[in-house]
DNA sequence: TCTGCCATGTAAGCCGTTACATGATTTT
DNA sequence: AAAATCATGTAACGGCTTACATGGCAGA
């Protein structure tokens, strides 16, 4: 069982950023940011845990291990970034390659923006769209050619999977401009873009 | 290799309804009607025309073996529905199980709604319809929880999803209404209570 | 001729889930 | 005392894609 999958590594690294956690933490935590609905299961999280630890991205401290304090809590194992985990990472965010705007990677890399560099964010914002409206068009002619022989039905699916991905072009373009926007980043706004502060 | 895949083989079943259709041509029905983009492959395609074939569902004729007419054109494997699978179409279609309104499943009984009474119709939408307003309630909780403690990027593409769900919600409760309206369908004179006609 | 689309299939592998197994801790 | 939830894992399987293998037919 190879249990790869690099959206799933990614997004655990970028959570482990934060803070340290366990397993059934991470996995609360990767749930509730991406859709609060598709639930990640055990079987995937804790064999990728493995392997990050095997790659030495990240270091496992299981609690029984130290004998201070933690008294009255339960054994647990913590994982951490290591520095070459951090490195990856850190390279990993600064990438801004065409899988990152595929379906199964945006959400993450997007999720994950507050820790990118503006032009990634805007490189990736870009190849997003584009893509988006690749599909969007490819919709359009679809539906010209077909319009004619279609039920009801299938008519109005067309035309709400259509809205649906008109919306995603237009949030897309609104995030465009607010990236372009402030070139300055320093002058106005009594809301500045305020870089997240760490807990 | 078992290939199941319930959906595949409805969808199948109902694109054989309209019409006998050899695998490649079925292909790119299917890729059409659900959504121009996310292309089912032939690994999947042919080994379930397979499983149909030796399930009694549906019959192949191999061109090759008409020796009269057909000239010019090469041999392909046309498709067409036993009485068996008549059949187990119209009884899956009469058919409201909640794996009806799953994801999974939905887009595939929704298109096929022309060839589905009324009370499924209603039925399946309903479901569909608490399905998602449940997916709704979820995020918007969450999104109560976490407010604070957010960045600006997990904030957008928490408030975007949000949006899209409710679009969702909104389409299906149009959907239900127009279902509802007319409860007497032979009474009405063809022009004034008009349901909207579709450009 | 050769490129590209039509047409049918198979084998391997990917990425994930479900179901199982186990047990501690907390809440009712 | 029982039930719920915390916490960690494994084995099996499921459905799909990719890549491979093969070849006919059409038009540049």
């Amino acid at each position: 069982m190879r249990t790869r999958g690099d959206v799933l590594e990614l997004a655990i690294l970028g959570q482990l950023q934060s803070a340290p956690m366990h397993g059934y933490e991470l996995r609360k935590r990767l749930n509730a940011t991406l859709g609060a609905f598709r639930a990640l299961s055990y079987g995937s999280l804790y064999p990728c845990l493995k392997a990050l630890v095997v790659g030495g991205w990240i270091e496992a401290t299981d609690t029984a291990d130290l004998p201070h304090a933690l008294a009255g809590k339960r054994a647990r194992i913590v994982y951490q970034l290591t520095a070459e985990g951090k490195e990856r990472l850190a390279r990993t965010l600064s990438e801004a390659e065409p899988a990152a705007w595929e379906d199964e990677n945006f959400d993450v890399r997007f999720s994950l923006f507050a820790d990118t560099d503006a032009e990634t964010r805007l490189r990736i914002l870009e190849g997003r769209r584009t893509r988006i409206v690749e599909r969007r068009e490819a919709m359009r002619r679809h539906a010209q050619l077909t319009r004619e022989r279609r039920d009801h039905y299938t008519l109005e699916l067309q035309r709400h999977g259509l809205e649906q991905i008109e919306r995603e072009v237009h949030w897309l373009e609104d995030l465009i401009t607010a990236e372009r926007r402030p070139p300055h980043p320093a002058s106005e706004a009594p809301d500045p873009p305020r870089t997240k502060e760490q807990a």
